[in-house]
DNA sequence: CAAGCAGGTCACGAGGTCAT
DNA sequence: ATGACCTCGTGACCTGCTTG
């Protein structure tokens, strides 16, 4: 009734239709660590898209985005780049689509040990070797939270043992199946409806002595604001618990009072009956928290594995900046040494016969090649995050970070990319309410139209092959770029 | 509850992993009414792999199609298939495309007669003018429901789905209007007239409470006595909401009890209620019948326009004896005459010089192109019947159509596009109950595909026009063909 | 009868309490 | 500061009565 409609803010979101953004300052051959920046630049600029942290990175700093400054993606995607660009633009892609292809089925198998058995006959490719390779550069704090929801296996009330915060139906044991969804916070068992979400007794108190403050001032005892509420570590860190109590939908103007409607009951009855079913096949049951869980780890990760050990790449600025830099470097030795511009072969033949190589080009390949297979691996464990994704044929795997489609597994892969829509539709229904279906279509128009970079892939990467023989020294680049 | 979990079909559904199809059957230069053909029998592919009646073209009797028969279309769409067939993939994959990118926002301009008015300035391309065209030769049995829904402006019962409280009409559905002005005091739902006043049963129950009370010992926990009494807000002082009850004219003495006559003038309210209800709409509001509707509706629209002139192009036997036809008619030909089997340059010259159009392959273009006219036509035809795709600028319904994503409004046709998917969604339910979420990426999955085909289908255009001088008579097509 | 409401019932949750 | 437990106002639903 007296709902706010959110007014129709004009955002003109479309492919190719604004000018060019300040990251194409040109720079010599490649560009050396410029292409891993592109890949990172280019996630800044898909999350500035969308609009909200969808990837947890921090909203650039550099350019006054206020509201109109977010076709920024569509132009890194459709006017002419510098040339080395789309190779890796392509591969973020591929990442941004991974997240909108992969995830789940890994909360009740709590031992889940025997997930991967199957197709170790063949030999394995380069890529797949770098998939299998088990001892993942990955340098998370050590904490990675394996079980996404840790709680009792399957039904809630078995233990009822264990503590049973309503003893007051303990006098009417009316049996009344004191079922309900896990906590939306924490995880625990869930004690009711309070302020609008289903919470425990103990998230219920939490947010209602955080009401009664004047002014929240917790603290977050990580640093970014991301430290994961889960069941056992619910007290960690009051602020992200705080956070999290809202991101859930925990709220004063949220509350429901008196008895549940028929209605309310059997769609709690229905959600208890998928998260037990997920021990057989739930075929589409998550729970919001679940997908909450998934959006906030692969976020996580997203961070750690981007700006992990590149911090200061956060900000786009410093990435121009970078560019700018080398690019004057380059302008610098021009002038200092003439401006060789030898063609490939000139090179070619010259190297052959000297053994030099003359304006370093080839060491800089070098230097560009170990930077991109860093980027690989990061891509890949990045993928492995994704949950289904390590229990996929190796091959389908390998396939799916290459962008291609053959898969062997194909309904499994469709399984995966569902929950991840789903996350996706979650993450934007909370962002744009009402106005998320447009949003969505935006996003699946993105996807659609980063087929097209498929095709500039190939070709580009093609010609790469052939010019650079060095490429041959790195079996893993080749195969990324190998059709 | 009781619902069924349909069990795991192991469909296997992805691109490029089949073998051929049976379509590809050889054909001289372009095939004649071939292409027209291609059409149709990629929409049947279409709606065999979506596995229902997406289209309401009846499923194929021709290939025992159980279920693992529908990967055609993916076939179809990676394997070779013959030269010419692209384009009209093309075209054809763009009137799918169509079907997830329009429709909406009619139903509420029931007069609706002013609704292009602009872009009128600029001379129209053959494409718009094709588009603005309002003759059109669609023959429908000149029964077409240009009201997706008529009904009263709003739905009968306002927001009965949102929460519905008094599941007691549930039970019996016996309509009766249900309708009723929201509550006086909270402006809820109202549930019937209590103590003289259409209240909910909330501030009814509440009311009744205060009765009972031998002293109103209420306090209102602002300082005016003039806390706001909302929907969401009702709980939040009691004081205040008593004196509005007693405001609004709740008292013991008004009561009312039977049935009552006077339901006229509640339906006066009610009439009032809905004036006001008009002007705020929802933004991402359909009904499903809304949606059942639009469904039904292009549905039928497709069916009339893809078999209504050629009703046994249904069968796809008849397409695959038709093309066996031509090609024997084809090689019959070249053993009479012997196999000329010209270049473009020697016909040219040799047409140039006396003017004999040797094979008669202009004659066979010119029908071709003739074919292909109307097959566009039907597109823009079938593209109109969309609801909203006629209110987007020219330029926008000229884009669309020639799958080009430069668009003046993108907003608005993301939210025709919204619509769709949402129809799609619903469709996809239906039929596929659970696994519908895995269907959807499937056809996400398609979707995306298809922008593969618009490299190819530039690339060959681009050389058909060159080849085809001919092609300067159709400007229609020359724009189709032109990026 | 059937429609429709006053009043009753009791499942629920907000807020308070207090041992930890 | 936390969270298990308590109290009491709430409100969805029901029962029984009244009326057309
Ligand atoms: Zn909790
Ligand atoms: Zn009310």
């Amino acid at each position: 009734m007296a709902e706010v409609v959110s007014s129709q803010n004009k955002t003109g979101q479309q492919i190719d239709q604004t000018p060019l953004n300040t990251f194409t300052a040109s720079n010599p051959i490649l560009g050396r660590e410029n292409l891993g920046l592109t890949t990172i630049e280019m996630m800044e600029m898909y999350q500035k898209h969308a609009g909200f942290e969808f990837l947890n990175v921090p909203l650039s700093v550099s350019s006054n985005s206020t509201d109109d400054s977010d076709n920024d993606l569509e132009e890194m995607v459709k006017l002419e780049l510098y040339q080395d660009s789309p190779l890796f633009q392509k591969i973020n892609f591929q990442i941004q689509k991974q997240q909108l292809i992969a995830k789940e089925r890994q909360e009740n198998e709590a031992v889940g040990a025997l997930t991967k058995q199957r197709h170790e006959e063949l030999p394995h490719t380069s890529l797949q070797s770098e998939i299998d390779n088990e001892n993942e550069s990955f340098d998370s704090r050590g904490e990675r939270p394996n079980k996404l929801i840790k709680l009792e296996p399957v039904s809630p009330q078995p233990d009822d043992s264990r503590r049973s915060p309503d003893s007051a139906q303990m006098k009417k044991v009316t049996s009344t199946t004191p079922t309900l969804p896990p906590c939306r916070v924490c995880g625990e068992r869930a004690s009711g409806f309070h302020y609008g979400v289903n919470t425990c007794e103990a998230c219920k108190g939490f947010f209602r002595r955080s009401l009664k403050k004047i002014k929240i001032d917790y603290k977050c005892v990580g640093k970014n604001n991301d430290c994961l509420i889960a069941p056992g570590k619910r007290n960690s860190c009051p602020m992200c618990r705080y956070n999290k109590c809202i991101a859930v939908g925990m709220s004063k103007d949220a509350i429901k009072t008196g008895r549940y409607t028929h209605e309310k009951r059997t769609k709690d009855i229905v959600e208890i009956k998928k998260l037990q079913g997920t021990s057989n096949q739930p075929e589409d049951a998550d729970t919001e928290e679940e997908l909450e869980t998934i959006i906030q780890m692969l976020t996580k990760y997203h961070r750690e594995i981007t700006l992990g050990d590149l911090p200061h790449l956060g900000n786009p600025q410093n990435i121009a900046d970078l560019q700018q830099k080398y690019y004057e470097e380059f302008q610098q030795k021009k002038k200092m040494f003439g401006d060789l511009n030898l063609s490939k072969e000139e090179h070619f033949s010259f190297y052959h016969s000297t053994g030099l190589d003359i304006d370093d080009r080839l060491t800089m390949m070098q230097g560009i090649c170990k930077s991109l297979e860093k980027g690989i691996a990061k891509l890949v464990n990045f993928a492995k995050q994704i949950p289904g994704f390590v229990d996929l044929p190796l091959e389908d795997q390998a396939s799916l970070i290459k962008d291609r489609c053959d898969l062997q597994d194909p309904d499994k892969v469709e399984a995966i990319q569902w929950r991840l829509v789903k996350c996706l539709c979650l993450v934007l229904s909370k962002k744009w309410g009402s106005r998320s279906g447009l949003k969505f279509c935006e996003f699946i128009n993105c996807l659609i139209s980063a087929r097209d970079l498929t095709e500039w892939h190939v070709k580009i990467t093609k010609n790469l092959v052939i010019d650079w023989p060095v490429l041959q020294n790195h079996p893993l680049l080749l195969e990324m770029m190998t059709v």
